[in-house]
DNA sequence: GCATTTTTTTAGCTTTGTCTAAAAATAATA
DNA sequence: TATTATTTTTAGACAAAGCTAAAAAAATGC
């Protein structure tokens, strides 16, 4: 597997993020997401698919090949280790991981990243609970429920929390709702969707249906 | 303190250590040392005067300033505490750990550097034993004694190697000389200055001068 | 189905960090 | 000291990765 730029890397994992639920990425939705100008895109596009990593044709979107995923995964493995490994060792908070991660990331030596895993002890998931790579890019994902799905008096454990920015994960945390929390719905309000969540033997309080959108939990 | 571009730390690091034996660091030199071109040393210096790192006019050599002196520092702290995190949690020998440690370098995080610090408990030199600048930049240098010029019969334990190239480190490793090693010169040849070592109730042993060279050693 | 809007691409420019070739300054030596 | 050799700098070019502005293609709406 050869080595590509932090550039390349960064358009690489945005695209995989993008084609989950989607089976096309588009220009203009690779450059908000990454911040950037479509012409550039179009650019990273023609060198991407020159190099055999997406398929792409002039107007008409593109995907990650064959090779491209594994090199997506491979990155997506390099992420979540050091994000674990900055929670786990360094005591990062998990609001605090993923920028960090962001750069560690980007630091290719494959060497590295299989030592730090079994210093590690081969974590499955990440602090957002999200699934690890194995070195041969296997990932296993566990179903997810959403938050705002779950049914009433139904108790759940908190398994995976989808947005990575400290804003959400600062009012997570000052909620006490972290990975493995167990919790229930007690109400659903119709008029703005907000739910009112009750954990272990605290008084029941009241989250926003965006907030709940950005939670996973398991079914119990 | 700001950030700087990697090609621009690698410079300062290089300057650093050779004006440890030099009051003026020349272009030449430079360019060896990073193997590059001498015209694009030239660029750089300029890049770096307005930067306030170096103390520059042309044709005069160069040297680090205050400030250059401390973002050198900084990066050598990252250098060798990435470098005992590997070869103390991850387990890399010791003749691995400077290729990896030349990238995570780069990764100028504060945050992180005084984190993995703290896990690491405060480590006052890394895997070759050079002394680690703790957060404020103070670094402490033992004394050291060089090897080939280490008295006969003298106790010494080896505190320090200069080369951190595999290629010496791993014929250091096959003689078993680490660091804390104890020793004694028995013997040392005149014709091609040999050394004749002995440790412990090993048999002795002939090691050449320019190996001697690079190790050094604490007299008990 | 044609005009308008939106999206995407192209063309050309900028910056960073490198290079080569030539010019200028300094150092060495006869 | 004059000449030659060496070192250093300048000038100009190139690749990577981004940008803006304009052109081209596709999508939308009446």
């Amino acid at each position: 597997m050869s080595k590509y730029s932090v550039s390349e890397e960064n358009h690489i994992k945005a695209i995989f993020h993008l084609q989950q639920d989607q089976d096309t990425v588009t220009t203009n939705e690779l450059a908000k997401e990454l911040q950037t100008k479509p012409a550039s895109i179009t650019d990273m596009m023609k060198k991407l698919k020159t190099k055999k990593l997406v398929n792409y044709q002039r107007y008409k979107g593109f995907r990650l090949t064959e090779q491209g995923n594994k090199v997506a995964l491979n990155i997506i493995r390099r992420h979540r280790l050091w994000e674990y490994f900055l929670s786990e060792k360094l005591k990062f908070n998990w609001d605090e991981v993923h920028d960090v991660a962001e750069v560690l990331e980007h630091v290719s030596n494959n060497k590295l990243i299989d030592k730090l895993d079994e210093f590690l002890g081969y974590p499955r998931v990440d602090p957002h609970g999200d699934p690890i790579p194995d070195a041969q890019g296997k990932i296993k994902s566990s179903k997810k429920t959403v938050l705002s799905a779950l049914p009433l008096n139904t108790p759940g454990i908190i398994n995976n929390v989808s947005d990575q920015s400290s804003e959400v994960l600062e009012i997570l945390t000052h909620k006490e709702m972290n990975i493995g929390t167990r919790l229930e719905v007690k109400k659903k309000f119709d008029f703005d969707e907000s739910l009112e969540i009750k954990i272990g033997r605290q008084a029941a309080f009241t989250i926003s249906k965006k907030l709940a959108d950005t939670v996973y939990v398991q079914i119990i």
